[in-house]
DNA sequence: CGACTCATTGATTTAGCTCAAGTCTGGTGG
DNA sequence: CCACCAGACTTGAGCTAAATCAATGAGTCG
């Protein structure tokens, strides 16, 4: 079988490099394998998590309950720590849920803690993918604030196909969306309604094609000048850290 | 002159307890303080900042600047690292701008490393008050996504009225606002004449006053209930971490 | 087949935007 | 001391992006 942990080590090694002894670490960690079913919720709202959940495979997404609907704060992909937050906050301000069919692997609080003890580094760079998710929500902030819905959808799809590329689950013109409408509206702060007609509105505009759960562009410039794309948020340059 | 890291220290002993020797490193750290105007830029967007900066009185905003205009992605109080991620993500991907004439005070990050080598639970509480910034977000995006102007602009009162009063710099039953009209639509991803009218509601339905910078309320309880304001993301629990 | 869930489209409503004009304030300079 | 000016606040009128409500396909699974 794979290691679990390859696709969250890809992502790392983006990022900074790693040692030998560090890779084999994070292999080392106790992880502890569920899958779930799409619409099943990982970790609930104001519970107190006693260990730290990675996504494996397929995407989930984390959920803050408004009286007026859900929202979805997040949406993370194979590789992404979904809760590394609550090893230091404790009581979850949110639930996590999942948006697919997904597998997910989880750690012990005391073992990430124990692993960030032995090898500062790596502590580091667990705190740096904390960070960064914190730079993904303030574009994310800025998408739904000030961004039209057709902007933010294209944006949407630019920062989604960055991400999978990065853990080699995109081709260059395209990648698999396993949203549903409802889950979009969700993501984006729109009626699922809207999200349907902006869809349609992008493919007259020929920025893409999205048929059943297949999303494909011609150029992926022309997406993200529209959608005033810029990846910087998602740190992918590597350096010492 | 009272001691610049002493908001900080506030801030980080509602969450757990300080050691004496911690708050001493604390205020140990070689600070230097500087004053900024009312909308000067304190950190620019795509720098790579060599040191973090800490609000020490005022309030200050991260800008993310989109095409169609900039959204405030998190407001600072005294007591508050601003930037404190730029330690991991190297190169700032928005800028920090003071939203009212304020002090800060910034520490070189190779000082802040030093004091999380020699102090792993201060490094701790250093990373929890990154991923407390990062919960703050998810509420925005919750708040900006899902809300009403009227609902979005009663909860982020509740949040800044509860913020202050952890650093004693709200009364029981208001707070000054210094925000302009246009930094609170920039903040709330409305235009400056909606939250207007917005405010002018809010004082219809006798929610609060709003005269000048003095926001007022005679029961919090019926704000916070309004605006559907549960404190939970802002961690305010003590616990060891 | 029948009961789901999801996608699609039309008709109507509405919250919030834009444009425009005015007021009120504090600061600055003659 | 007062005229002027720049920012901020306020209000009105009209517009528009997106929501809501409602109905209908289309695919899937027990």
């Amino acid at each position: 079988m794979r290691e679990p942990m390859q696709p969250f080590v890809a992502a790392l090694s983006v990022r900074d490099d790693l040692s030998a002894e560090e890779v084999r670490a994070l292999h080392d960690l106790p992880i502890h394998l569920r899958s779930f079913q799409r619409g099943e919720e990982i970790v609930g709202d104001h519970t107190r998590p006693g260990r730290s959940s990675l996504v494996i495979d397929g995407t989930c997404g984390r959920v803050v309950q408004a009286r007026e609907g859900r929202q979805i704060t997040a949406v993370h992909v194979p590789g992404d720590f979904v809760d590394l937050h609550s090893l230091l906050l404790k009581v979850m301000d949110h639930s996590v849920v999942a948006l697919s069919d997904c597998v997910v692997g989880s750690v012990p609080h005391g073992h990430v803690a124990g692993l960030c003890e032995r090898h500062p580094h790596l502590g580091r760079l667990l705190w740096l993918s904390t960070v960064i998710d914190g730079a993904i929500q303030r574009s994310t902030i800025a998408n739904i604030g000030r961004r039209s819905a057709l902007q933010r959808l294209a944006h949407l799809v630019c920062e989604l196909h960055t991400r999978l590329a990065v853990i080699g689950l995109a081709s260059p013109n395209g990648f698999t969306c396993s949203f549903t409408q409802t889950d979009l509206g969700d993501i984006l702060g729109l009626s699922a309604v809207h999200v349907n007609r902006t869809i349609r509105d992008l493919r007259h505009r020929k920025l893409l094609s999205w048929s059943g759960n297949q999303v494909l562009f011609s150029r992926f410039e022309s997406l993200a000048a529209f959608a005033d794309f810029d990846p910087t948020y998602l740190n992918l340059q590597k350096e010492p850290r």
